[in-house]
DNA sequence: ATGGTCGAAGATCGA
């Protein structure tokens, strides 16, 4: 195994139907560890032998029926951290965590999936906004009695914070995923003490998407994207970043995800 | 202002 640690976080919408362009990510990026969302599938039915034979040995897992899930692949070996809590009193399979035992020492992993929060942004009359506002709330206070060294939170955490993570700043702040109650939100927890390892190598100048609507005709060219994938990072760590990709062109792979991977290095 | 397209289901629901 080469030197460095080369981190994926991954919305793949279904992980059965994209088994093959999964395959295609490790054979072309050769990650590390990959931790993706959105996998649709029950924990007895979740691919593992076809992930063992990719090269990911030490899996972790936690899925439904239909909706959410998430995973972790690791070529390194991983402990699951056990006991995480139930958010907003669902168990609705949004977080899974692990210790990664790296040659350096070990990193604790965090893989999130925010819910999305539905079309009204109005938290008195869409539930779904209830519960996503909720769920950024719980986390945050969670995390801010929680060790803050040596971790790494990644996932879709649906909601673009800044002005240049989504297309056009002025007509997105009414719709979910960019409105001042969820940006708020999200700073407050990215500042319980963490950094932003995506904009530490792309200035918040800088328009930056993770995520392009199925619902355009043509994504590339229309291009209204949002940064609603993140990999956040406490300050020990900062040094060890060696680069960020955003995988773009995996948008136009054989059946996409409407989500594309995102890649950290590190010298870990 | 609206609708557009996916995936897992096996009708719609969630995104």
């Amino acid at each position: 195994m080469p030197l460095g640690m080369r981190l994926v976080t991954w919305n793949i919408n279904s992980l059965r139907l994209r088994l093959p362009v999964l395959e295609k990510l490790d054979a072309t990026l050769a990650p590390d560890i990959i931790c993706l969302q959105e996998t649709k599938v029950p924990d007895p039915l979740f691919p593992a032998d076809a992930l063992r034979n990719m090269g990911f040995e030490h899996l972790h897992y936690k899925g439904m029926k239909s909706y959410n899930g998430v995973a972790i692949l690791s070529r390194h070996p991983i402990t699951p951290l056990e006991k995480l809590p139930d958010w907003h009193g669902k168990e609705d399979c949004r977080h899974i965590g692990a210790q990664v035992h790296l040659p350096s020492g070990p990193v604790e992993l965090h893989d999130f999936y925010v819910p999305a929060g539905g079309d009204i942004p109005d938290p008195e009359t869409n539930p779904k906004f209830a519960h996503k506002l909720a769920f950024v709330e719980e986390v945050t206070e969670w995390f801010t009695t929680r060790k803050r060294d040596r971790t790494v939170l990644v996932g879709d955490f649906n909601i673009a914070p800044l002005e240049h993570d989504v297309w056009s700043h002025k007509q997105l702040l009414n719709v979910v995923s960019h409105t001042p109650p969820e940006t708020e939100r999200l700073n407050a927890w990215l500042n319980v003490g963490f950094v932003d390892a995506m904009r530490h190598f792309v200035p918040a100048s800088e328009k930056l998407y993770t995520w392009w609507s199925y619902r355009n005709r043509d994504w590339k060219k229309s291009n209204r994207g949002r940064r609603l994938d993140h990999v956040w990072i406490t300050p020990d760590l900062v040094p060890d970043l060696t680069g960020m990709t955003v995988v773009r062109e995996a948008r136009d792979w054989d059946t996409p995800s409407d989500h594309v991977p995102v890649i950290v290095d590190f010298s870990l």
